[in-house]
Formats: structure tokens, sequence, C-alpha cells
DNA sequence: TTAAAATCGGATAATTTTGTCCGATTTTTT
DNA sequence: AAAAAATCGGACAAAATTATCCGATTTTAA
């Protein structure tokens, strides 16, 4: 479905709003302890995640990273960010000339599963998520 | 969504079935040309298929590929057979350990688009797709 | 001012996926 | 019987993704 990339963008994200939502930056060791990734890979993840502007890194001895708080950032907008839109756009078979109007045999049906997955990624965001962390309802690893 | 083998595999299986219900078998260079795939790769794929029965080959001149008449192949025997059953089964985010019980934090919203992709793929049969072919209702290029 | 702890960025390595090549075998046709 | 047209299977190659390493820079604290 998503890229391991995307995977370790998106539980990253959702623990440092948890931590940032506690006023606490955290940094990459913890980050890549409390979602079980690969550190220096989880770094590169960050810096992309940094450029496009969904986190805030702060360099140096208690330096990390974290999010700032008037940001509401949904799922989609990490999704987009680290794998393109291709989930939410390309055809199911990867037809390039596929389009309602030259559909593949799949297009009709899928639709719908698209148009779900998009829907649930855009009105998903980071703060409904690390509120389940806080209630331990959930888990990162 | 599907690897590259899988959305090679689905093509390859539409337009063989379009084949065969007209009787006719059709060879690695043609299925290639018609799906538009890399002919040698998509040889690899149709071994495959072929191993796990959902269709069958015949060796030497006038040889090919058909599908039985009887058979009534759906496409999550497909994926299934080319991409595995992660696609209905693995956590969206790539957890091991999530489940019901032990949810990641997209488990339950996500457990709907999951639900509806194995259900679309479960009762969409590759007879259903090729007689869209013949009424040149889609393309598969 | 120096050492330590952190991000940053570039190079490189390992693994997986995608794709190619070729010799062997099977079957049909001449 | 020989040639041709096809699948079969194993080895190999290329490309993409995932992962590691390390030196440079920034910032804090001793």
């Amino acid at each position: 479905m998503f890229s391991k990339a995307c995977e370790y963008a998106i539980k990253a994200m959702v623990f440092i709003q948890y931590k940032s939502q506690q006023n606490e930056t955290t940094n990459l060791s913890e980050i890549a302890e409390a979602i079980d990734s690969p550190a220096a890979f989880t770094a590169k993840i960050l810096q992309q995640l940094r450029k496009s502007d969904l986190l805030e890194s702060i360099m140096g001895v208690k330096g990390g990273f974290r999010i700032l708080e008037n940001k509401q950032i949904s799922l989609k907008e990490i999704i987009i960010t680290i794998d393109g839109n291709g989930i939410f756009s390309h055809c199911v078979l990867g037809l390039k000339a596929c389009s309602a109007a030259n559909p593949c045999p799949m297009h009709h049906k899928y639709a719908i599963v698209r148009q779900e997955m998009e829907r649930i990624m855009q009105k998903t965001f980071l703060v409904d998520l690390a509120n389940q962390l806080i209630l331990k309802k959930i888990s990162l690893k």
C-alpha cells in the first residue's frame, strides 16, 4: 500500500505530535526507538518532512523535532510528501491513459475504494491519532 | 497499491480470458504486445500463474496460454498468487502486532477501505472484465 | 573555549523488484 | 528427420527502495 518510508513517516509524525502536545521536542534516537525504525533512514525521511514544512527541526544539543501548535496536519499531506499522490490518482492497473473517458477494466469498480481512501486520509489528523496514543489505546511498534 | 508484476498479471489474465472465450490460445508475444509489458518478465509471471493453476500452457509450435472454460477466476485469486494476501490482511502502517485487540492508530478507520477492497476483488471475475473488452468499453494499454 | 549532543547532507551499501538473456525442451510442420 | 515456433527454467543485470556511515555544522553547557 504505502512505501516503508511512508509508514515510518506517519508513525514518526504521530509520535512527534504526541510529544509536541506535551510541549516537548523529541530527537531522532527517541523517535526511532518509539516507532521501531532504523534511525539513519528515519533521519532522511524527517528531512523530507521538514523541507515540506510539516515539522520543525532544532539543531545542536537539546535539539530535535517538533510540530508547531497551530498546525493541523492530515495523513494525506504526509502521504503525498513521501509517496506522491499516485495512490490517490493513478490507475489500479498502472495504465497511464486510464481515465473516466478511457477506463481500464477496473476503473469504475475501484473508484469507490480510492475515494474512500482519500476521504479517510484527508480527514484524519495527527492530533486525533496522538490523542489515541495518550489514552494508550494504540501502539506504534 | 499492487506490484508491477501483479498489474501485469491481471492485465494478462484479462486478455487471455478474452481470447479463451473466443476459443483461441494466445502466446507470450501477443500477450506482451496487447498489454504493453516486457515479454520476458511477463513470461515469469505467467509461470507463477500456471503453477497456481490459474491458467494452462501449451508447449511447442502453436502453443501458448489459455484459461479453461469452466474456470471462474476472481481478481483476488490473482492478487494473492502474485502479491500474497498482505494487501487484504496487513496493517496499513506495517505493524506486525496490529490487530483489533491491539490496534495501530489507523486500524479502525482503515478497516472499511480494506474490507471494500477485498469485497470488490473477490466478486470481480475475469469474465466480467473480458466482456468489457469485447464491447471495446475498456483498454489494457 | 572546549567538549558533547544533536541535525544536515552526501556517499555508499544491501536488498528487493523489475527486467533480460540464453540454452533446454516440447510440439508442429515440412 | 529436420527445422521452426513455442514454453520452461536458471542465471544474470538494471533499477528502485531501504538502510548505513561519516564528516560538517550548529547549539548548549561545562
